[in-house]
RNA sequence: GGUCCCGUGGUGUAGCGGUUUAACAUGCUGCCCUGUCAAGGCAGAGAUCGCGGGUUCGAAUCCCGUCGGGACCGCCA
């Protein structure tokens, strides 16, 4: 080794003794006759100094800049009284420099290392070994490698066994759109990247594994987010002889005591609360309702059924939220509401002001709406004075949608909350199917798999708009944390199911008979779910973007500044796979 | 597929039709400096304002296009 002891470890108790460190130049500060740098690696920063009486260390000292890689030996003192720097781990001793060898010289880096500045996020990502060399980088990095390997320990310890499933697998139109790999061997054949080891965790639970798990890289070639990445990492669980209960309680459990391993954050409610899929959306407009704010919406569809105002009396729902203290904003504020809650498709954005006399002081539709319904629009919104009514009148997905995103906007506003909150909830029984207008059919709302509530089989063929899927969602701060469902372990009911969603029974075999041939052979009851790892990193970190706690992340629109990728192929690459590219890009490697 | 925001020395910003020879901070280079820790002082180098076209007597500034980054809708669990 060319340490002895890392930056980190050296502390008080270390003074007097001989040591050797390594790492890079973070910052110097020369005076002359005098030179300090602060040397760091990855355990943290020592100041070392330069004495003049060695003078071969001291020339070199001041020759170094930013991001040199130096290896130092010397004594390690008690710094002067005075001295001393209690903003630093090792604030209280020093280096003296012996001994200094440059290892690799630097080029002034493109950006900060030792700062905390804001930078362009196409510079940070193409000089991305860079970047992680800044300090709350490298603090992600352990963050996530803590996680990780606090799952690893805990589910192993639970008897749960790891096992890797493969990457190059089969395409299954079904759901997101697939990476394809083209097979050299199988001319016109593609593999195709998984979107989740779904279908290979369940053959787990037919080969008798019982209780499964993966930290499970996943592909989607799906437009960017800021909580979406093109490839992305799944805790992935598989449970067989489980109950729902059994799943969530798996979960909960897990998480509890990771937060409270690795971070000072701190669930809101305890035990997490649960809402079915319908009271999420009635209350809140969405499935994935951000709990840190109180504010939720009003069904006020029946009290203004009858207004002489179109808008409402025509909607097939009007709801709204109480923007509390908002009356002070002004039209333009207003107004830029309008316009958000349009990107939703809702036709505008109806409003009142509660004045201090407790009557509507302004309103868009005031004129339109009788002194008696506006009354009870006020008490059923609990409207107080200097409140902001806000309401939307629309088709209920519209409504909802426009809504919760609006929700999001004000709570973020007039709510305190505290950033070390951690709003966890579950929301269960989702519908199975949803209807697709185009399609004229029933799609999964979840995925193929999903096993229905045993209450409400008896509505599979009557009535299956009715059916609900025995289907869980995690929702922490307005992500969705994790997902999973029981499944269908009868090849019976499996079937059933595809020809609900209009899979031909040719298709379905050749898509998913090795499914229904596999149920076909002692099939145990089996479920499970898979937690967004890059998602709850990201709200560990209490970061906004999972960039943040990605090493390599792409841009959004999908490439790697830094290296380049996606690339031309060279055509004899191209040849062996038996791909004839259309319109080839000009940088075509001939 | 669509909407919006950003692009000015290495970095982060200001300037938004003419006293701009493009400013400020930081970084960088050199000199001075023995107790600093965002060290300090002095001096200096460094940008044809992402790219292309247009409007204008005149464009970093206005318009169109294009490229790159980001936020969002659609898409995606």
């Amino acid at each position: 080794m060319l340490k002895t002891h890392t930056c980190g470890e050296l502390k008080h108790d270390c003074i007097g003794q001989e040591v050797t460190l390594a790492g890079w130049v973070h910052r110097r500060r020369d005076h002359g006759g005098l030179t300090f740098i602060d040397l760091r690696d990855r355990w943290g920063l020592v100041q070392v100094v330069s004495d003049p009486e060695y003078a071969e260390a001291h020339e070199i000292m001041a020759s170094l800049r930013s991001e040199y890689v130096v290896q130092v030996s010397g004594n390690v003192r008690g710094r002067p009284d005075g001295a001393t720097n209690p903003d630093m781990a090792s604030g209280d001793i020093e280096l003296v420099a012996k001994q200094v060898e440059i290892l690799n010289i630097s080029k002034t880096p493109p950006f900060d290392i030792n700062k905390i500045t804001r930078v362009e996020e196409g510079l940070r990502q193409k000089y991305r070994y860079l970047d992680l060399r800044r300090s709350h980088m490298l603090k992600n990095l352990h963050l996530r490698h803590n996680t990780i390997a606090f799952i690893r320990n805990h589910l192993s310890q639970s008897d749960f066994l790891e096992v890797e499933t493969p990457i190059l697998f089969k395409t299954t139109p079904e759901g997101a759109r697939d990476y394809l790999v083209p097979s050299r061997l199988h001319k016109g054949k593609f593999y195709a990247l998984p979107q989740s080891p779904q279908q290979l965790k369940q053959l787990l639970m037919v080969a008798g594994v019982e209780k499964y798990f993966q930290i499970a890289r996943c592909f989607r070639d799906e437009d960017q987010r800021g909580d979406r990445q093109p490839e992305f990492t799944q805790l992935d669980i598989e449970m067989s002889f489980v109950e729902q209960e059994d799943v969530l309680q798996t979960i909960e459990v897990m998480m509890t005591q990771l937060v409270s391993n690795l971070t000072s954050m701190k669930f809101q409610q305890t035990p997490w609360p649960r809402f079915s899929n319908e009271e999420a959306l009635n209350r809140f407009g969405t499935d994935k309702p951000d709990l840190r704010f109180g504010i939720e919406l009003q069904d006020v569809t029946e009290l203004v059924s009858k207004s002489e105002f179109k808008i409402f009396s025509s909607a097939e729902a009007v709801k709204g939220i109480n923007a509390e203290g908002c009356g002070t904003y002004t039209r333009k504020e207003i107004d830029s509401l309008t316009d958000f809650v349009k990107k939703y498709g809702a036709g505008g954005l109806a409003w009142a002001v509660v004045g201090e006399d407790d009557s509507i002081s302004r309103s868009s539709f005031g004129k339109y709406v009788d002194v008696v319904t506006m009354n009870a629009l006020k008490k059923k919104m609990q409207a107080k004075p200097g409140d902001l009514l806000l309401l939307v009148a629309s088709e209920i997905d519209i409504v909802h949608d426009s809504l919760a995103a609006l929700r999001i906007k004000i709570g973020e506003k007039i709510s305190s909350y505290d950033p070390n909150t951690l709003a966890c909830c579950w929301v269960v029984d989702f519908p199975l199917f949803n209807w697709n207008e185009q399609e004229n059919r029933w799609d999964p709302s979840h995925h193929l798999f999903t096993a229905p509530l045993t209450e409400d089989l008896c509505h599979l063929k009557t009535d299956p708009g009715k059916v609900r899927g025995s289907q869980y969602d995690m929702v922490c701060n307005g992500y969705e944390m994790a997902g999973g469902s029981i499944r269908i372990h009868d090849s019976e009911l499996q079937q059933q199911i595809f020809g609900l969603i209009g899979l031909e029974q040719s298709v379905a075999i050749d898509r998913f008979g090795h499914m229904l041939e596999a149920f076909e052979y002692g099939t145990p009851p089996h479920g499970g779910i898979a937690v967004g790892i890059d998602r709850l990193v990201m709200l560990l970190a209490q970061e906004k973007n999972i960039r943040e706690v990605i090493a390599f992340p792409k841009s959004q629109q999908a490439t790697d500044l830094m290296v380049g990728a996606p690339s031309s192929a060279d055509v004899d690459q191209l040849n062996e796979l038996h791909i004839n590219v259309v319109d080839p890009p000009d940088d075509i490697i001939e």
